[in-house]
DNA sequence: AATGAATGAGTGTTCATTCAT
DNA sequence: GATGAATGAACACTCATTCAT
């Protein structure tokens, strides 16, 4: 039980500080010194700062993509697959929301890196897309623009949300921008 | 008296540089070498490099708010307004990816920067949603949140051109993404 | 004639530095100390510490080199040769006896990044003693053995002299010397 | 209770290793690492990494030292003295050149630390010439001259195989150095 | 007006050493 | 005794900014 939980701490202030400042924005004294945490240290548990930011994304992404498919996958049409997904976002959002806006501030730097590209949570919406499609729930749609805007409804809302324009938390919303979501990509057929 | 358009360059090679690795993955000395000028010159055009991305942004911004508000008061119903404003966003990320890029990644710094509130894009959109409920064009909804659905179909969709999802011009896809934007604001009433 | 010869003290400097201490055991800061220089501008002579280190090795080994070859040129010979060459060391030392150390210590390190094969001292030695060969002046020997042994009399003395075992200038102790190499030369044979 | 050896692996990675990338150019885990052994055992033998490069280096040092003082009281006269030493340093080579290399070159380094200047390997040479001249076998030389002439030749012919100009095993050789040790302190009478 | 050399504070990273377990 | 996580003081290097020419 040696845990000093080193690293649960660095990760939590990473997220916390990268989320506020964008990652270039902070050094590995900051995240250091906010985590209580010698800067030494940091280096036993990530070879670079780099290497911090990548993780902390790509773990964060994999798991939302996971999460987001296997939602889709319990759920039999199309309408309760994109209220699922769309719920789930808002609930991510809800639970944490430095760690979504990290997400959102870094995917430009750090989506490149994550090569796995069927773990991706536009990946999930794709496949809904796709199959709903193949069954004759909606009409044909070019798949891609229409997760665009599936997402796009999705996470514009939380980035009003996080500007201020937006207030309270964001599940509550998700039927709403289910029914928008949906009605969006009908509406591109 | 060559008027050698030091500004025109170097705000060209910022623009380019800025949107391929962001501001803090630029030099000042970057931005000088690609814009033929030296570093010295630079600092009497902007005060700083800070000054130099924010003027960058706050221009782009401002002027793209005012050419949405300008055509949505040369359109007569919602329906058009949305259409035109759509349109016209396919039509400055056509002309200029590169500038979209730099604005889409750099909002997250810049624009708590930017106080002129009444210039923002979003605030063409939002003013168009408002009339067309006063107008009983729509059911009555959110305005923000109307306004986030039909801003996020639209950056979205240019995020996936930028990220290689989608290809080609983005205007032919404009009214397509203008009929799914506003099936999205319906659908949230 | 901007020249604040800042490279000039820079190089001073180091080579007196990496000589008393050796390479790692002098930091950027203390050249630019010695050299009444800020840090960053010695980084506009040098890309790098190891690259500022193995010009400095790089430059003087390639002269004396070349200078050696001439003296040896300009000798009829192998006697001449030697003593010319010989006392070239000698007076190599006496002039700058901080640049003979920092030669003499980072050879080990630095030797291997000095591709250009002709320019090195010991070719210059090798060179008159297969000409010596050739022209029945000496028996025949192997050539690298008795650059070995030439050179071994010279460097050695010199060691001895900054160990402090040996006192005064070395260029009056050239003629004995080259005599024992010659010595050692012939008793290869 | 097995002696698992730990100083034995210790020492044996420490040589390996310093003398393959100088003592700057390896880190205490390089050395735990190929050792086999932690970080901290390593501090049970050595106080600092100084000292342990200063111990291995002083042990050598003296044994060698030691060593030729004995093999040359064990001959009668001074040509088999220079022979026998000359063959004990290539023996020394061929057994452990790893350990040649490392001394050679961390004495710059190192041998400022080894105050028992009677056990040093030099001082076995010098008290062989100045026994040679008191014996009248050679003629008068200065001592200090003539052993650096002596350790010369030995030394580079050392460091020249190490560099790859010489091949096969040293030993071998031993008589012809031995021949040009003898010649070169006559010819300096 | 323009240049680019110089500055110096700040960055990410390494590593000898310590010490709780 | 042994471990290896943690420390913290270096270190090499970068870069926005200034200023003498």
């Amino acid at each position: 039980m040696r845990s000093t939980g080193v690293k649960t701490r660095v990760d939590r202030a990473a997220v916390d500080l990268f989320a506020a400042r964008g990652i270039d924005g902070v050094s590995i004294a900051d995240i250091a010194t906010a985590a209580g945490v010698s800067q030494g240290a940091l280096y036993r548990h990530y070879r670079s700062k780099d290497e911090l930011a990548a993780q902390l994304f790509t773990i964060a992404y994999r798991r939302t993509g996971a999460e987001l498919a296997a939602i889709a996958a319990a759920e039999r049409d199309f309408a309760n697959r994109i209220a699922g997904m769309v719920a789930h976002f808002c609930a991510v959002y809800d639970r944490d929301p430095a760690l979504f806006r990290f997400m959102l501030i870094s995917q430009h730097d750090l989506l490149p890196r994550v090569d796995d590209t069927e773990a991706a949570p536009v990946a999930a919406i794709e496949t809904a897309i796709a199959e709903a499609i193949a069954a004759n729930e909606i009409a044909a749609v070019d798949i891609a623009t229409a997760a665009a805007a599936v997402m796009g409804i999705i996470l514009q809302t939380a980035l009003f949300h996080l500007y201020g324009r937006l207030h309270g938390p964001l599940e509550p919303r998700a039927p709403a921008l289910a029914r928008a979501a949906i009605a969006a990509v009908a509406a591109l057929g």
